[in-house]
RNA sequence: GGGCCGAUAGCUCAGUCAGGGAGAGCGACGGCCUCUUAAGCCGUCGGUCGGGGGUUCAAAUCCCUCUCGGCCCGCCA
């Protein structure tokens, strides 16, 4: 069958189905499909987990947001769905962190923090570590404090859980008790998938945190199943390319002092919260998954998590890194996107190796305005934005509602519905991760409703609208660009100027062309040719007299004429007087929108 | 060495599952509004779809192969 044949049919919910098989336009629903052939118990679990020992960046919510898209397609399927994420900070602190982040987003060097301090804690769990800005119980809290922010800042509900916590609780305690009573099992099977394992050798499946020296340690000497305990001498443990040695203490440790080494703990988590699905990195595709399913199966009769590789991403064009400073975290890019466009940013294919780059931001945020049109224009209707990334409509159609960050839907928008208490509590079940089953219908028929009504200004345009910190300026330049319809409602018109400090924030993080700023304090010091110092005179009283954009615009070539001086260095001593730099917006509209005391005072430089 | 994933315009990316016209935004370049300054409008340039081979009437799309990149096969997650 060709396209060409154009009997295809018109693809209702982006689905389509060809033999036996369904085609979706969202992957997520395609992943939704592979869990419900599971055909899972209700609750429906979705799991990820992130060891905390670096600073929580952008890559960390990846796995937040994956398992999110498809927690939400779940539970407009109907499903209850009950999304996890843990915090694996029993992990040993393997090395000293280049730099650290407090819990209000500032970066702290390490000359800002006692290096001394974690080194003498390496190896070590985390949550056994003094937290070095001293804000929290230990460090590891510390940083889960952090990976909660990141997750709680892109909108994603999860029941959150430390690793600590839960060893201590004995969550994993009768797995652990399992393997450690089967040994050469556990031996034979892990054989198959690590070189350093023998099948014959003296693995165990247990690192206890020493009682002496509190190194989460090796040297397992044998289980005692009665009082489920190991013994144990504590020995050197690797980190990376260094050796962080054991103090040879031999103790016996009870299962919730210790660890399970990664490749167990994982099938640990999936018996524990039955685990149904769970997106992990390329790093883990690999490695741990496949051991981990035969650990799950064959050892446990667990069946493993429906699984979803997702790819890495870049940052500026190289991978992120701590050690480099090479990251950006989910507030720092939330401080340039709104939530809506970082979301997006997540919903894409997942398989897909891509670049995010933060001089190139704005592509991303025109690319969310093209998906967001794509969803209110339909699958039937003309498309404007052709063949361009995310206008596609009928993946739209499918992502959209989840992409759309529900926190950000103007109270004032709901308001306009017809039964508003109603939208408000559908939007609030939706954003607490407890929709009930009518709430996604409602929660469309919202957006193709009041919420069609919504605009967008143009992201390089919002950062244009920052050079003035007055809403009024914004509003009314905005309004005379076009960007903003007479009959957008109020709400619309806040929102969509929102964007606009985001845009700031990003135009005067990148320098680009769009970061100029109105000097509104002291008086630039620039020279003025005593011609241009004329014509600029007579510029103000144009403006004096209540000239329209038009008029300065035109006052500025004709009064540089009449100076017999060149246009250009009018232009240029405006904007080094409004801007200090030596270009900028459109003069002479500018300055007719700028209050017009100011401006006739500037001009003639008086202030 | 073995494996997984990827490669489409200068940049960021759609399109690949289901074969049929190579696309978008940005950038660049040119033009327009009494006006060199865009944040508006119009237009142009820009691609052997990483290379090669195969299947097919037809391949960015399916198959094989090679190259390059990321990751895994140690530790850790």
């Amino acid at each position: 069958m060709s396209a060409g044949d154009g009997d295809d049919g018109v693809r209702v919910g982006g689905d389509d189905e060809r033999g036996d098989r369904a085609y979706h336009a969202f992957w997520a629903d395609e992943v939704a499909d592979r869990v419900e052939a599971r055909d899972p118990e209700e609750p429906v679990v979705v799991k990820g987990g992130v060891s905390p020992s670096g600073v929580p960046h952008a890559g960390h919510v990846n796995e937040a947001l994956r398992g999110y898209y498809v927690a939400s397609v779940l539970r407009e399927r109907d499903h209850d769905v009950r999304q996890v994420f843990t915090s694996d900070d029993r992990d040993p602190l393997r090395s000293i962190p280049y730099r650290l982040m407090t819990l209000d987003g500032e970066y702290v060097e390490r000359d800002g923090f006692d290096v001394g301090a974690l080194g003498r804690n390496l190896g070590r769990p985390l949550t056994d570590v003094p937290d070095p800005l001293g804000c929290c119980d230990s460090f590891g809290a510390h940083q889960t404090a952090l990976l909660r922010q990141a997750v709680d800042a892109v909108g994603v509900p999860v029941d959150f859980y430390s690793a600590t916590a839960l060893y201590e609780d004995g969550a994993f305690a009768d797995v652990a008790a399992d393997l450690l009573a089967r040994p050469a099992e556990v031996r034979a099977l892990l054989a198959e998938f690590q070189d350093s394992v023998d099948a014959d050798g003296d693995y165990w499946p247990f690192r206890p945190r020493c009682e002496s020296c509190g190194i989460v340690t090796g040297g397992v000497r044998s289980f005692d199943a009665d009082t489920r305990t190991v013994r144990y001498v504590c020995e050197d443990i690797e980190a990376g390319d260094r050796t962080i040695e054991g103090c040879g203490h031999e103790g016996v440790a009870d299962l919730t002092e210790g660890k399970l080494p990664w490749r167990f703990e994982w099938p640990a988590q999936w018996a524990h919260f039955r685990v149904d699905f769970e997106p992990f990195g390329k790093d883990h595709a690999e490695g741990s998954w496949p051991s981990g399913q035969e650990i799950a199966r064959d050892l446990l009769d667990v069946e493993p998590p429906e699984p979803l590789v997702y790819e890495w991403f870049t940052l500026d064009g190289a991978a992120l890194s701590s050690s480099s400073g090479n990251v950006i975290t989910a507030g720092e890019l939330l401080e340039l996107v709104e939530s809506d466009a970082l979301r997006y940013f997540f919903a894409k294919e997942p398989r897909k190796q891509r670049d995010l780059a933060v001089a190139s931001l704005d592509g991303l945020v025109d690319e969310f305005d093209r998906f967001e049109r794509a969803y209110f224009r339909g699958v039937d209707a003309a498309d404007p934005d052709q063949g361009a990334a995310g206008a596609d409509p009928a993946t739209a159609e499918r992502a959209y509602p989840y992409v759309l960050d529900p926190r950000r839907v103007p109270a004032a928008a709901t308001s306009a519905a017809d039964d508003p208490g109603t939208v408000d509590a559908t939007l609030d079940r939706v954003a607490a991760a407890d929709p009930d089953p009518a709430d996604f219908g409602r929660l469309r028929a919202f957006l193709e409703g009041v919420f069609r009504e919504r605009v967008r200004v143009p992201y390089r345009f919002a950062a244009v609208l920052g050079m003035t910190e007055r809403a009024d300026v914004r509003e009314e330049i905005a309004r005379r660009e076009g960007h903003l319809p007479d009959d957008a409602p109020a709400w619309a018109v806040d929102l969509a100027l929102d964007r606009v400090d985001h845009a700031r924030a990003w135009a005067d993080r990148t320098g680009n062309r769009f970061d100029y700023r109105v000097e509104r304090g002291a008086l630039p010091d620039v020279d003025v040719d005593g011609d241009v110092a004329a014509a600029l005179a007579e510029v103000a009283s144009v403006v004096a007299n209540g000239g329209d954009g038009e008029a300065v615009q035109g006052e500025l070539y004709e009064a540089a004429d009449r100076h017999g001086v060149e246009a250009a260095d009018v232009f240029e001593a405006g904007y080094r007087l409004f801007f200090g730099d030596d270009e900028g917006p459109r003069l002479g509209p500018f300055l007719a929108d700028l209050d017009r005391e100011f401006v006739v005072a500037r001009l003639r430089r008086e202030r």
